[in-house]
DNA sequence: ATCGTGCATTAATATATGTCAATATAATTG
DNA sequence: CAATTATATTGACATATATTAATGCACGAT
Protein backbone atom coordinates (compact mmCIF):
# COMPACT_ATOMS: atom_id res chain seq x y z
CA UNK A 1 0.00 0.00 0.00
CA UNK A 2 1.74 2.79 -1.32
CA UNK A 3 1.89 5.55 1.86
CA UNK A 4 1.89 9.26 2.31
CA UNK A 5 3.72 10.10 5.55
CA UNK A 6 1.42 10.53 8.33
CA UNK A 7 1.81 12.32 11.71
CA UNK A 8 5.65 11.83 12.49
CA UNK A 9 6.78 13.75 15.50
CA UNK A 10 8.29 17.11 14.88
CA UNK A 11 9.69 19.94 16.80
CA UNK A 12 8.62 23.18 14.97
CA UNK A 13 5.15 23.79 15.72
CA UNK A 14 4.65 27.51 15.28
CA UNK A 15 1.40 29.19 16.53
CA UNK A 16 -0.06 31.38 13.69
CA UNK A 17 -1.63 33.36 16.48
CA UNK A 18 -1.52 34.68 19.90
CA UNK A 19 -4.64 33.23 21.03
CA UNK A 20 -6.77 32.98 24.64
CA UNK A 21 -3.83 32.00 26.20
CA UNK A 22 -2.32 35.51 25.14
CA UNK A 23 -5.26 37.31 26.80
CA UNK A 24 -4.85 35.25 30.00
CA UNK A 25 -1.11 35.45 30.09
CA UNK A 26 -1.35 39.49 30.41
CA UNK A 27 -4.42 39.40 32.60
CA UNK A 28 -2.10 37.10 35.02
CA UNK A 29 0.85 39.25 34.31
CA UNK A 30 2.86 35.85 33.37
CA UNK A 31 5.77 37.85 31.28
CA UNK A 32 7.99 38.22 33.45
CA UNK A 33 7.93 34.41 35.04
CA UNK A 34 6.98 32.63 31.88
CA UNK A 35 9.68 31.12 30.26
CA UNK A 36 10.43 28.78 27.00
CA UNK A 37 10.77 24.88 27.87
CA UNK A 38 12.62 22.68 25.17
CA UNK A 39 10.50 19.68 23.33
CA UNK A 40 10.57 16.50 24.96
CA UNK A 41 11.26 17.90 28.09
CA UNK A 42 8.75 17.31 31.41
CA UNK A 43 7.60 19.80 33.57
CA UNK A 44 5.47 17.29 35.84
CA UNK A 45 6.55 14.34 37.31
CA UNK A 46 4.38 11.66 38.33
CA UNK A 47 5.28 10.82 41.57
CA UNK A 48 7.04 14.32 42.28
CA UNK A 49 5.87 16.94 44.03
CA UNK A 50 4.10 19.82 42.08
CA UNK A 51 3.28 23.01 43.47
CA UNK A 52 2.65 24.84 40.59
CA UNK A 53 0.15 25.36 37.50
CA UNK A 54 1.35 25.83 34.05
CA UNK A 55 -0.44 28.02 31.61
CA UNK A 56 0.51 27.01 28.38
CA UNK A 57 1.16 29.92 26.57
CA UNK A 58 2.49 28.28 23.04
CA UNK A 59 2.84 25.10 21.99
CA UNK A 60 1.90 21.41 22.96
CA UNK A 61 2.50 18.99 25.57
CA UNK A 62 1.02 15.65 26.88
CA UNK A 63 -0.47 14.73 30.05
CA UNK A 64 0.53 11.12 30.86
CA UNK A 65 0.79 8.24 33.18
CA UNK A 66 3.18 5.78 33.05
CA UNK A 67 2.22 1.97 34.40
CA UNK A 68 4.03 -0.83 36.17
CA UNK A 69 3.99 -2.85 32.93
CA UNK A 70 6.00 -0.10 31.03
CA UNK A 71 2.81 1.29 29.30
CA UNK A 72 2.03 4.70 28.82
CA UNK A 73 -1.14 5.63 28.91
CA UNK A 74 -2.33 9.67 27.59
CA UNK A 75 -4.75 11.60 29.25
CA UNK A 76 -4.62 14.61 27.75
CA UNK A 77 -3.35 16.71 24.93
CA UNK A 78 -2.83 19.80 26.16
CA UNK A 79 -2.99 23.07 23.94
CA UNK A 80 -2.25 27.04 24.24
CA UNK A 81 -4.51 28.40 26.35
CA UNK A 82 -5.17 25.51 28.79
CA UNK A 83 -3.92 25.10 32.09
CA UNK A 84 -1.98 22.42 32.82
CA UNK A 85 -2.21 20.12 35.74
CA UNK A 86 -4.58 22.20 37.70
CA UNK A 87 -5.14 18.31 39.44
CA UNK A 88 -1.82 17.31 40.49
CA UNK A 89 -0.97 19.94 43.16
CA UNK A 90 -4.05 19.08 45.16
CA UNK A 91 -2.19 16.05 46.01
CA UNK A 92 1.30 15.07 47.55
CA UNK A 93 2.57 13.56 44.79
CA UNK A 94 1.47 14.80 41.18
CA UNK A 95 -0.42 12.18 39.53
CA UNK A 96 0.33 12.43 36.10
CA UNK A 97 3.34 13.35 34.30
CA UNK A 98 3.32 16.76 31.58
CA UNK A 99 5.99 16.62 28.86
CA UNK A 100 6.16 18.77 25.63
CA UNK A 101 5.26 17.84 22.37
CA UNK A 102 6.95 21.13 21.11
CA UNK A 103 9.34 23.90 22.08
CA UNK A 104 6.56 25.86 24.53
CA UNK A 105 6.18 28.55 25.99
CA UNK A 106 4.32 28.25 29.48
CA UNK A 107 4.02 30.33 32.76
CA UNK A 108 4.10 29.03 35.84
CA UNK A 109 1.70 30.06 38.35
CA UNK A 110 1.57 28.88 41.76
CA UNK A 111 -0.88 26.98 43.44
CA UNK A 112 -1.64 28.77 46.27
CA UNK A 113 -2.13 32.03 43.97
CA UNK A 114 -4.04 30.21 41.44
CA UNK A 115 -6.78 29.24 43.87
CA UNK A 116 -6.54 32.83 45.40
CA UNK A 117 -7.54 33.43 41.30
CA UNK A 118 -11.48 33.70 41.57
CA UNK A 119 -10.62 36.35 44.32
CA UNK A 120 -7.80 38.32 42.90
CA UNK A 121 -9.28 37.84 39.17
CA UNK A 122 -12.93 37.75 39.13
CA UNK A 123 -12.97 38.63 35.83
CA UNK A 124 -11.58 35.02 35.25
CA UNK A 125 -13.81 33.31 37.42
CA UNK A 126 -16.02 32.52 34.61
CA UNK A 127 -13.37 30.97 32.02
CA UNK A 128 -11.85 29.32 34.53
CA UNK A 129 -15.11 27.79 35.98
CA UNK A 130 -15.69 27.21 32.30
CA UNK A 131 -11.85 25.40 31.43
CA UNK A 132 -12.62 23.06 34.55
CA UNK A 133 -15.96 22.09 33.27
CA UNK A 134 -14.51 21.85 29.50
CA UNK A 135 -11.45 19.81 30.54
CA UNK A 136 -13.65 17.22 32.55
CA UNK A 137 -16.26 16.75 29.95
CA UNK A 138 -13.15 15.74 27.41
CA UNK A 139 -12.39 13.36 29.75
CA UNK A 140 -15.60 12.28 30.03
CA UNK A 141 -15.94 12.01 26.34
CA UNK A 142 -12.60 9.88 25.86
CA UNK A 143 -13.86 7.49 28.43
CA UNK A 144 -17.15 6.90 26.68
CA UNK A 145 -15.14 7.11 23.43
CA UNK A 146 -12.43 4.74 24.60
CA UNK A 147 -15.38 2.66 26.79
CA UNK A 148 -18.02 2.04 24.36
CA UNK A 149 -16.51 2.50 21.07
CA UNK A 150 -14.93 0.75 17.62
CA UNK A 151 -11.27 1.88 17.11
CA UNK A 152 -12.59 3.63 13.78
CA UNK A 153 -14.78 6.06 15.80
CA UNK A 154 -12.62 5.95 18.35
CA UNK A 155 -9.83 7.61 16.21
CA UNK A 156 -12.37 9.75 14.42
CA UNK A 157 -13.57 11.12 17.63
CA UNK A 158 -9.67 12.25 18.64
CA UNK A 159 -9.04 13.99 15.32
CA UNK A 160 -12.47 15.92 15.35
CA UNK A 161 -11.85 16.70 18.96
CA UNK A 162 -8.21 18.13 18.12
CA UNK A 163 -9.85 19.56 15.01
CA UNK A 164 -12.14 22.16 16.72
CA UNK A 165 -10.05 22.67 19.90
CA UNK A 166 -7.26 23.75 17.71
CA UNK A 167 -9.39 25.75 15.34
CA UNK A 168 -10.65 27.62 18.42
CA UNK A 169 -6.84 29.05 19.33
CA UNK A 170 -6.29 29.38 15.64
CA UNK A 171 -3.70 26.68 15.32
CA UNK A 172 -6.00 24.95 12.81
CA UNK A 173 -7.55 26.14 9.47
CA UNK A 174 -11.46 25.11 8.22
CA UNK A 175 -10.75 21.75 8.20
CA UNK A 176 -6.66 20.37 8.79
CA UNK A 177 -4.08 21.26 11.19
CA UNK A 178 -0.37 19.93 11.90
CA UNK A 179 -0.42 17.04 14.44
CA UNK A 180 2.76 16.61 16.54
CA UNK A 181 1.83 13.17 17.46
CA UNK A 182 3.17 9.62 16.68
CA UNK A 183 0.99 6.95 16.13
CA UNK A 184 2.13 5.27 19.34
CA UNK A 185 1.07 8.15 21.27
CA UNK A 186 -2.15 8.33 19.56
CA UNK A 187 -2.54 4.43 20.47
CA UNK A 188 -1.45 5.36 23.80
CA UNK A 189 -3.77 7.67 24.29
CA UNK A 190 -7.15 5.54 22.83
CA UNK A 191 -5.83 2.69 23.96
CA UNK A 192 -4.54 0.88 20.74
CA UNK A 193 -1.52 -0.96 19.39
CA UNK A 194 0.41 0.59 16.76
CA UNK A 195 -0.14 -1.97 14.14
CA UNK A 196 -4.03 -2.12 14.68
CA UNK A 197 -4.19 1.73 14.61
CA UNK A 198 -2.22 2.45 11.89
CA UNK A 199 -4.63 0.13 10.20
CA UNK A 200 -8.11 2.47 11.36
CA UNK A 201 -5.65 5.25 10.11
CA UNK A 202 -5.53 3.70 6.78
CA UNK A 203 -9.53 2.45 6.50
CA UNK A 204 -9.84 6.00 7.76
CA UNK A 205 -7.80 7.53 4.87
CA UNK A 206 -9.76 4.69 2.15
CA UNK A 207 -12.59 5.89 3.08
CA UNK A 208 -11.77 9.70 1.93
CA UNK A 209 -12.90 10.63 5.27
CA UNK A 210 -9.03 12.28 6.13
CA UNK A 211 -6.22 12.57 4.67
CA UNK A 212 -2.65 12.76 6.45
CA UNK A 213 0.16 13.93 4.28
CA UNK A 214 3.28 15.71 5.29
CA UNK A 215 2.49 15.95 9.10
CA UNK A 216 -0.37 17.59 8.36
CA UNK A 217 -4.13 16.15 9.49
CA UNK A 218 -6.97 17.11 6.90
CA UNK A 219 -10.59 16.21 7.76
CA UNK A 220 -11.74 15.52 4.03
CA UNK A 221 -15.11 14.87 4.81
CA UNK A 222 -16.41 16.40 8.59
CA UNK A 223 -19.81 15.43 8.31
CA UNK A 224 -18.88 11.60 7.62
CA UNK A 225 -16.78 11.55 10.04
CA UNK A 226 -18.59 13.20 12.77
CA UNK A 227 -21.13 10.70 12.16
CA UNK A 228 -18.93 7.76 12.51
CA UNK A 229 -18.06 9.09 15.88
CA UNK A 230 -20.88 10.15 16.89
CA UNK A 231 -19.16 13.24 17.92
CA UNK A 232 -20.57 16.77 18.47
CA UNK A 233 -18.52 19.70 19.68
CA UNK A 234 -20.95 20.86 22.54
CA UNK A 235 -18.13 20.21 25.24
CA UNK A 236 -15.94 22.33 23.83
CA UNK A 237 -17.62 25.44 23.25
CA UNK A 238 -18.89 27.95 26.09
CA UNK A 239 -22.50 28.51 26.26
CA UNK A 240 -24.22 30.40 24.00
CA UNK A 241 -25.63 32.44 27.80
CA UNK A 242 -28.00 33.94 26.02
CA UNK A 243 -30.46 32.10 27.62
CA UNK A 244 -29.08 33.41 30.89
CA UNK A 245 -28.88 36.99 29.66
CA UNK A 246 -25.33 36.96 31.10
CA UNK A 247 -22.15 37.84 29.63
CA UNK A 248 -19.06 36.37 30.61
CA UNK A 249 -16.45 39.21 31.79
CA UNK A 250 -13.67 37.46 30.08
CA UNK A 251 -15.67 37.63 26.98
CA UNK A 252 -15.58 41.45 26.83
CA UNK A 253 -12.99 43.61 25.95
CA UNK A 254 -9.70 43.04 27.27
CA UNK B 1 -21.55 -23.53 39.75
CA UNK B 2 -23.14 -22.63 42.97
CA UNK B 3 -24.06 -19.06 43.27
CA UNK B 4 -24.60 -16.19 45.24
CA UNK B 5 -26.90 -13.84 45.09
CA UNK B 6 -24.58 -10.77 43.96
CA UNK B 7 -25.08 -7.39 42.98
CA UNK B 8 -28.55 -7.04 42.69
CA UNK B 9 -30.54 -3.22 42.50
CA UNK B 10 -32.12 -2.46 45.70
CA UNK B 11 -33.82 0.78 47.19
CA UNK B 12 -32.84 1.12 50.84
CA UNK B 13 -29.63 2.04 51.22
CA UNK B 14 -29.51 4.02 54.16
CA UNK B 15 -26.50 5.87 55.14
CA UNK B 16 -25.17 5.11 58.49
CA UNK B 17 -23.72 8.66 58.91
CA UNK B 18 -24.10 11.94 58.12
CA UNK B 19 -20.79 12.23 56.07
CA UNK B 20 -18.98 15.53 54.90
CA UNK B 21 -22.81 16.41 52.96
CA UNK B 22 -23.91 16.82 56.47
CA UNK B 23 -21.35 19.78 56.66
CA UNK B 24 -21.63 21.49 53.35
CA UNK B 25 -25.24 21.30 53.51
CA UNK B 26 -25.24 23.31 56.63
CA UNK B 27 -22.39 25.76 55.58
CA UNK B 28 -24.49 26.13 52.38
CA UNK B 29 -27.83 26.28 54.24
CA UNK B 30 -29.65 23.99 52.03
CA UNK B 31 -32.03 22.60 54.66
CA UNK B 32 -34.73 24.99 53.34
CA UNK B 33 -34.01 23.67 49.84
CA UNK B 34 -32.65 20.07 50.13
CA UNK B 35 -35.32 17.62 49.17
CA UNK B 36 -35.73 13.87 48.46
CA UNK B 37 -36.12 12.23 45.57
CA UNK B 38 -37.18 8.61 44.42
CA UNK B 39 -35.00 6.24 43.22
CA UNK B 40 -34.99 5.79 39.72
CA UNK B 41 -35.58 9.36 39.58
CA UNK B 42 -33.55 11.19 37.09
CA UNK B 43 -32.35 14.77 37.74
CA UNK B 44 -30.65 16.01 35.36
CA UNK B 45 -31.35 15.13 31.43
CA UNK B 46 -28.84 15.20 28.73
CA UNK B 47 -29.85 17.46 25.90
CA UNK B 48 -32.09 19.40 28.61
CA UNK B 49 -30.89 22.40 29.89
CA UNK B 50 -29.61 22.27 33.20
CA UNK B 51 -29.02 25.91 35.59
CA UNK B 52 -28.35 24.33 39.21
CA UNK B 53 -25.88 21.86 40.71
CA UNK B 54 -26.85 19.30 43.06
CA UNK B 55 -25.30 18.50 46.48
CA UNK B 56 -26.02 14.46 47.45
CA UNK B 57 -26.63 14.65 50.77
CA UNK B 58 -27.80 11.06 50.75
CA UNK B 59 -27.61 8.14 48.80
CA UNK B 60 -26.31 7.68 45.48
CA UNK B 61 -26.46 8.16 41.94
CA UNK B 62 -25.28 7.77 38.52
CA UNK B 63 -24.05 10.45 35.58
CA UNK B 64 -24.58 8.96 32.48
CA UNK B 65 -24.67 9.43 28.80
CA UNK B 66 -27.24 7.34 26.21
CA UNK B 67 -25.76 6.81 22.46
CA UNK B 68 -27.56 6.50 19.36
CA UNK B 69 -27.77 2.78 19.18
CA UNK B 70 -28.99 2.31 22.83
CA UNK B 71 -25.93 1.64 24.61
CA UNK B 72 -24.90 3.74 27.82
CA UNK B 73 -22.13 4.81 29.82
CA UNK B 74 -21.94 5.29 33.08
CA UNK B 75 -18.85 7.93 33.82
CA UNK B 76 -19.18 8.09 37.32
CA UNK B 77 -20.65 6.96 40.55
CA UNK B 78 -22.19 9.90 42.57
CA UNK B 79 -22.34 9.68 46.70
CA UNK B 80 -22.86 11.61 49.48
CA UNK B 81 -20.45 14.83 49.94
CA UNK B 82 -20.54 14.81 46.00
CA UNK B 83 -21.31 17.74 43.54
CA UNK B 84 -23.31 16.19 41.13
CA UNK B 85 -22.91 17.62 37.79
CA UNK B 86 -20.97 20.99 37.94
CA UNK B 87 -20.30 20.58 34.73
CA UNK B 88 -23.45 20.28 32.74
CA UNK B 89 -23.94 24.10 34.14
CA UNK B 90 -21.73 25.54 31.85
CA UNK B 91 -23.53 24.17 28.55
CA UNK B 92 -26.23 25.33 26.80
CA UNK B 93 -27.81 21.48 27.86
CA UNK B 94 -26.86 19.60 30.00
CA UNK B 95 -24.15 16.78 28.27
CA UNK B 96 -25.21 13.99 30.87
CA UNK B 97 -28.31 12.75 32.90
CA UNK B 98 -27.86 12.09 36.64
CA UNK B 99 -30.18 8.93 38.20
CA UNK B 100 -30.74 8.15 41.30
CA UNK B 101 -29.78 4.83 42.52
CA UNK B 102 -31.36 4.79 45.94
CA UNK B 103 -33.78 6.77 47.63
CA UNK B 104 -31.82 10.29 47.89
CA UNK B 105 -31.65 13.48 49.19
CA UNK B 106 -30.15 16.44 47.36
CA UNK B 107 -29.92 20.04 47.77
CA UNK B 108 -29.49 22.38 44.57
CA UNK B 109 -27.48 25.07 43.93
CA UNK B 110 -28.48 27.70 41.55
CA UNK B 111 -25.30 27.64 39.17
CA UNK B 112 -25.23 31.21 39.72
CA UNK B 113 -25.16 31.16 43.43
CA UNK B 114 -22.29 28.05 42.70
CA UNK B 115 -19.99 30.06 40.98
CA UNK B 116 -20.18 32.55 43.46
CA UNK B 117 -19.63 30.36 46.30
CA UNK B 118 -16.08 30.54 46.07
CA UNK B 119 -16.30 34.46 47.33
CA UNK B 120 -19.07 34.11 49.91
CA UNK B 121 -18.27 31.04 51.36
CA UNK B 122 -14.27 31.21 51.69
CA UNK B 123 -13.93 28.10 53.57
CA UNK B 124 -15.15 26.07 51.31
CA UNK B 125 -12.90 27.54 48.33
CA UNK B 126 -9.83 24.63 49.54
CA UNK B 127 -12.52 21.95 49.25
CA UNK B 128 -14.15 22.69 46.06
CA UNK B 129 -11.46 22.81 44.50
CA UNK B 130 -10.37 19.42 46.24
CA UNK B 131 -13.41 18.10 45.11
CA UNK B 132 -12.61 19.05 41.40
CA UNK B 133 -9.70 18.08 42.01
CA UNK B 134 -10.42 14.56 42.64
CA UNK B 135 -13.52 14.51 40.00
CA UNK B 136 -11.03 14.84 36.96
CA UNK B 137 -8.74 12.36 38.66
CA UNK B 138 -11.15 9.87 38.95
CA UNK B 139 -12.10 10.53 35.48
CA UNK B 140 -8.58 9.90 34.25
CA UNK B 141 -8.23 6.76 36.48
CA UNK B 142 -10.91 4.97 34.74
CA UNK B 143 -9.93 6.19 31.43
CA UNK B 144 -6.36 4.36 32.20
CA UNK B 145 -8.40 1.59 33.90
CA UNK B 146 -10.56 1.22 31.02
CA UNK B 147 -8.83 2.26 27.90
CA UNK B 148 -5.56 0.09 29.01
CA UNK B 149 -6.21 -2.86 31.46
CA UNK B 150 -7.99 -6.08 31.03
CA UNK B 151 -11.12 -6.82 32.84
CA UNK B 152 -10.52 -8.46 35.65
CA UNK B 153 -8.00 -5.50 36.68
CA UNK B 154 -10.93 -2.82 35.51
CA UNK B 155 -13.21 -4.76 37.89
CA UNK B 156 -10.52 -4.76 40.69
CA UNK B 157 -9.96 -1.38 40.33
CA UNK B 158 -13.54 -0.19 40.38
CA UNK B 159 -14.37 -2.05 43.25
CA UNK B 160 -11.74 -0.96 45.42
CA UNK B 161 -12.78 3.02 44.33
CA UNK B 162 -15.67 2.41 45.37
CA UNK B 163 -14.31 0.68 48.86
CA UNK B 164 -12.00 3.71 49.24
CA UNK B 165 -14.64 6.50 48.41
CA UNK B 166 -17.60 4.67 50.60
CA UNK B 167 -15.40 4.23 53.96
CA UNK B 168 -15.06 8.53 53.21
CA UNK B 169 -18.15 8.67 53.65
CA UNK B 170 -18.83 6.14 56.48
CA UNK B 171 -20.92 3.89 54.13
CA UNK B 172 -18.19 1.46 54.06
CA UNK B 173 -16.65 -0.64 57.03
CA UNK B 174 -13.41 -2.08 56.92
CA UNK B 175 -13.78 -3.93 53.83
CA UNK B 176 -17.50 -4.27 52.38
CA UNK B 177 -19.86 -2.27 51.66
CA UNK B 178 -23.63 -2.26 50.28
CA UNK B 179 -23.75 -2.01 46.04
CA UNK B 180 -26.78 -0.93 44.67
CA UNK B 181 -25.39 -1.54 40.80
CA UNK B 182 -26.35 -4.20 38.88
CA UNK B 183 -24.00 -6.19 36.40
CA UNK B 184 -25.41 -4.22 33.90
CA UNK B 185 -24.61 -0.95 35.16
CA UNK B 186 -21.01 -2.38 36.15
CA UNK B 187 -20.75 -2.98 32.27
CA UNK B 188 -21.92 0.23 31.42
CA UNK B 189 -18.79 1.47 33.64
CA UNK B 190 -16.79 -0.09 32.51
CA UNK B 191 -16.98 -0.74 29.00
CA UNK B 192 -17.85 -4.70 29.42
CA UNK B 193 -21.02 -6.51 28.25
CA UNK B 194 -22.96 -8.16 31.14
CA UNK B 195 -21.90 -11.66 30.27
CA UNK B 196 -18.15 -11.38 30.54
CA UNK B 197 -18.66 -9.46 33.09
CA UNK B 198 -20.33 -11.90 35.28
CA UNK B 199 -17.49 -14.09 34.21
CA UNK B 200 -14.85 -12.24 35.80
CA UNK B 201 -16.45 -11.36 38.93
CA UNK B 202 -16.51 -15.02 39.37
CA UNK B 203 -12.84 -15.34 38.98
CA UNK B 204 -12.23 -12.67 41.19
CA UNK B 205 -14.94 -14.49 43.60
CA UNK B 206 -12.92 -17.79 42.99
CA UNK B 207 -9.63 -16.38 43.18
CA UNK B 208 -10.42 -15.39 46.65
CA UNK B 209 -10.25 -11.41 46.19
CA UNK B 210 -13.50 -10.91 46.88
CA UNK B 211 -17.13 -12.16 47.95
CA UNK B 212 -20.58 -11.27 46.74
CA UNK B 213 -23.39 -11.92 49.15
CA UNK B 214 -26.51 -10.80 50.00
CA UNK B 215 -26.45 -7.37 48.42
CA UNK B 216 -22.74 -6.98 49.74
CA UNK B 217 -19.38 -6.60 48.51
CA UNK B 218 -16.87 -7.81 50.67
CA UNK B 219 -13.06 -7.26 49.69
CA UNK B 220 -11.81 -10.61 51.31
CA UNK B 221 -7.80 -9.40 50.12
CA UNK B 222 -7.59 -5.67 50.08
CA UNK B 223 -4.12 -6.42 48.67
CA UNK B 224 -3.89 -8.86 46.16
CA UNK B 225 -6.89 -6.92 44.74
CA UNK B 226 -5.11 -3.73 44.69
CA UNK B 227 -2.05 -5.51 42.91
CA UNK B 228 -4.07 -6.84 40.55
CA UNK B 229 -5.54 -3.41 39.46
CA UNK B 230 -2.56 -1.56 40.43
CA UNK B 231 -4.79 0.53 42.72
CA UNK B 232 -3.65 3.52 44.47
CA UNK B 233 -5.75 5.57 46.62
CA UNK B 234 -4.01 8.77 46.47
CA UNK B 235 -6.05 10.45 44.56
CA UNK B 236 -9.33 10.07 46.69
CA UNK B 237 -7.48 11.38 49.60
CA UNK B 238 -6.73 14.96 50.29
CA UNK B 239 -2.80 16.20 50.20
CA UNK B 240 -1.57 15.63 53.58
CA UNK B 241 -0.62 19.42 53.46
CA UNK B 242 1.78 18.69 56.21
CA UNK B 243 4.53 19.93 53.56
CA UNK B 244 2.90 23.22 53.30
CA UNK B 245 2.02 23.93 56.79
CA UNK B 246 -1.82 24.76 55.86
CA UNK B 247 -4.86 23.03 56.67
CA UNK B 248 -8.27 23.83 54.88
CA UNK B 249 -10.70 25.55 56.73
CA UNK B 250 -13.10 22.85 55.43
CA UNK B 251 -11.20 20.59 58.27
CA UNK B 252 -11.22 22.58 60.63
CA UNK B 253 -14.28 22.98 63.25
CA UNK B 254 -17.62 23.09 62.32
C1' DA C 1 -50.11 -20.46 44.49
C1' DT C 2 -49.19 -18.54 39.92
C1' DC C 3 -47.54 -15.70 36.88
C1' DG C 4 -44.46 -12.14 35.20
C1' DT C 5 -40.45 -9.54 35.34
C1' DG C 6 -35.68 -8.39 36.32
C1' DC C 7 -31.40 -10.08 36.97
C1' DA C 8 -27.78 -13.53 37.18
C1' DT C 9 -25.66 -17.38 34.98
C1' DT C 10 -23.88 -20.43 31.37
C1' DA C 11 -22.62 -21.95 26.78
C1' DA C 12 -21.47 -21.64 21.79
C1' DT C 13 -19.80 -18.80 18.49
C1' DA C 14 -18.06 -14.61 16.25
C1' DT C 15 -14.97 -10.70 15.99
C1' DA C 16 -12.34 -6.93 17.23
C1' DT C 17 -8.09 -6.06 18.73
C1' DG C 18 -3.51 -7.38 20.60
C1' DT C 19 1.07 -9.62 20.01
C1' DC C 20 5.04 -10.68 17.69
C1' DA C 21 7.99 -10.37 14.01
C1' DA C 22 9.71 -8.63 9.79
C1' DT C 23 10.41 -4.89 6.54
C1' DA C 24 10.31 -0.34 4.83
C1' DT C 25 10.74 4.43 5.09
C1' DA C 26 11.81 8.57 6.92
C1' DA C 27 14.53 11.35 10.38
C1' DT C 28 18.82 12.08 12.81
C1' DT C 29 23.41 11.77 13.76
C1' DG C 30 28.25 11.55 13.01
C1' DC D 1 27.26 10.80 2.69
C1' DA D 2 26.96 6.62 5.54
C1' DA D 3 25.14 4.77 9.57
C1' DT D 4 21.75 4.60 13.10
C1' DT D 5 17.62 5.32 15.02
C1' DA D 6 12.70 6.34 15.15
C1' DT D 7 8.56 5.63 13.07
C1' DA D 8 5.39 3.60 9.87
C1' DT D 9 3.71 -0.48 7.52
C1' DT D 10 2.34 -5.34 6.72
C1' DG D 11 1.43 -10.04 7.79
C1' DA D 12 0.39 -14.27 10.46
C1' DC D 13 -1.42 -15.59 14.52
C1' DA D 14 -3.37 -15.52 19.31
C1' DT D 15 -6.88 -14.04 22.50
C1' DA D 16 -9.74 -11.07 25.01
C1' DT D 17 -14.11 -9.72 24.77
C1' DA D 18 -18.70 -9.17 22.40
C1' DT D 19 -22.94 -11.29 20.79
C1' DT D 20 -26.72 -14.12 21.01
C1' DA D 21 -29.48 -17.15 23.10
C1' DA D 22 -31.10 -20.08 26.51
C1' DT D 23 -31.80 -21.16 31.39
C1' DG D 24 -32.51 -20.37 36.15
C1' DC D 25 -33.51 -17.96 40.18
C1' DA D 26 -35.50 -14.47 43.06
C1' DC D 27 -39.04 -11.36 44.00
C1' DG D 28 -43.37 -8.60 43.50
C1' DA D 29 -48.00 -8.44 41.84
C1' DT D 30 -52.38 -10.50 41.16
Amino acid sequence: MAAGSPLRAHDDLTPTLPPLSGEAARLLQLHAVSHKVRSGQEIVTAGRRCSAVFLIIEGMAVRYRMLRDGQRHILDILLPGDFADTVSCHFDKALYSIRMLTPAVVGPIPIQQFMDLFSTHPQLAARLFWQFSSDSAKLSERLIAVGRRPAKARVAYFLLELLVRLQAVGLADNCSYRLPLTQEMIGDALGLSVPYLNRVLHELRDDGLVQFRDQRVEITDFEELAALAEFEDAYLRPASLAASGRKPAWQGRA
